[in-house]
DNA sequence: GCGCTGGTTCAGCGGCCGTTCAGCCGCAGC
DNA sequence: GCTGCGGCTGAACGGCCGCTGAACCAGCGC
């Protein structure tokens, strides 16, 4: 467990490291923003706790930049008071969870490990099963040597199918996911666009990947087909 | 979305009503913790708001009881006083996240929707007893190596007997829970889907899970058949 | 304007799955 | 041994779920 500890004020950040340390955590301190949002990113941490006002770059932004980089690594906020804006945006701007100073390393403690218990939602780079890869950054899609072009739509179910693979996805949950929250037509359509998949993907391949379950949703294997 | 809140301080109840339903969720509200339970446990909320001190049961204990059941929904727990210790219990006891009374609106939604957007990715553990596997997440059963296709009513008893396994569960009782509430039909089902089961999983395998207790109701075998 | 692409809707169909039912079995009490 | 009740069994049926092929529509480039 490796966690980077993003602090300016030099007492708080020893004590920090120290009471981490006590509970096993392998600790890396970065002392201003700058140094911190070039830790997070260089380095897989398993969780980061940030302070919000820093010199350099600020709280708000490392957090906001690592987001939107792909880096999901678990991240608690350090508030520096109990103004409740701060706790808002702290989490709006993707922080996992925040604490205000001052605070008890007790409570520390058991946020982090609630944080790691849940994980982070991995993100790789390129999401494979089997022979089936996906790279979404490049937006190609193939089977084995073989690229398949995918629709935008298309190519945004089966990613969500390969970030879940091994579980069942309700066509409701699909339907939230790949399309809007709130979408209100007929659920048919996730039928329709699961077949164009598997005639992309499956049928030319003779593979059976998306397994429907009946009265339950769709599974992909996690494995190949 | 769907909220419970248990709250037993109806002017608070009511606020918290009143907010959320403002922010788009349907809301519904349990003053006392055996109803929160109750209703916790018949109906799939997307979030509960779960105060500790109440009359009946108090928050920590149905929080326990329902992540023993293995309901996962987010649970935001309202702790009185800032008493670090029952913070660090809230989390302990599987609440996702505590807010100190008094708070904001502001802050409750913000860190509600943070909840949401989490998800409940604390996913059950494996269920097992003996050889007999069940994974809810994967939608998947298993006796040994042999899967065993099920369909959703069947995994849906298996999986209610395995929560339970050890306790004796009256065909009521399993009507209530794997069934609707208030289920009207011939309990006969819970016979007829029973069989089916061990025709699946007893059967092949010269085992002996699911055990009658006549005129009482049927046992799982704790460790295995 | 025309054709193409991609998203959505629609109706028909096949079969699975939930439910019901009637008859039988076996345990228990008299 | 008879009777009654609770559970077991096999079969039947009908509704709904998911699959399929096609049509419809909007946006866009030519």
């Amino acid at each position: 467990m490796r966690a980077l500890v993003v602090e300016d004020e030099r007492r708080l950040a020893a004590g920090l490291r120290n009471g981490l340390e006590a509970e096993g955590f392998a600790v890396d301190v970065a002392l201003d923003g700058t140094d911190g949002l070039w830790m997070a990113r260089e380095h897989p941490y398993d969780a980061i706790v940030l302070d919000i006002m820093l010199p350099g770059v600020n709280g708000y932004r490392i957090c906001e930049t690592l987001r939107r980089e792909g880096i999901w690594t678990p991240i608690l906020m350090l508030t520096a008071k109990g103004g409740e804006w701060d706790q808002v945006e702290a989490l709006d701007t993707g922080a996992d969870d925040y604490l205000t100073k001052p605070f008890s390393y007790a409570v520390l403690v058991a946020r982090l490990r609630a944080l790691l218990r849940r994980g982070a939602p991995q993100r790789p780079a390129v999401l494979e099963a089997g022979d089936l890869r996906l790279d979404p950054s490049a937006r190609r899609a193939s089977r084995g040597d073989v690229e398949v072009e995918l629709t935008p739509r298309e190519f945004a179910l089966l990613e969500f199918l390969l970030r879940r693979r091994g579980e069942v996805l309700s066509k409701r949950e699909i339907l939230q996911h790949v399309w809007d929250y709130d979408f209100e037509g007929d659920p048919n359509i996730v039928e329709v666009y699961v077949r164009r998949l598997r005639i992309k993907l499956d049928r030319p391949f003779g593979r059976d990947t998306i397994h429907t379950l009946r009265g339950a949703g769709y599974r992909l294997a996690a494995h190949g087909g």
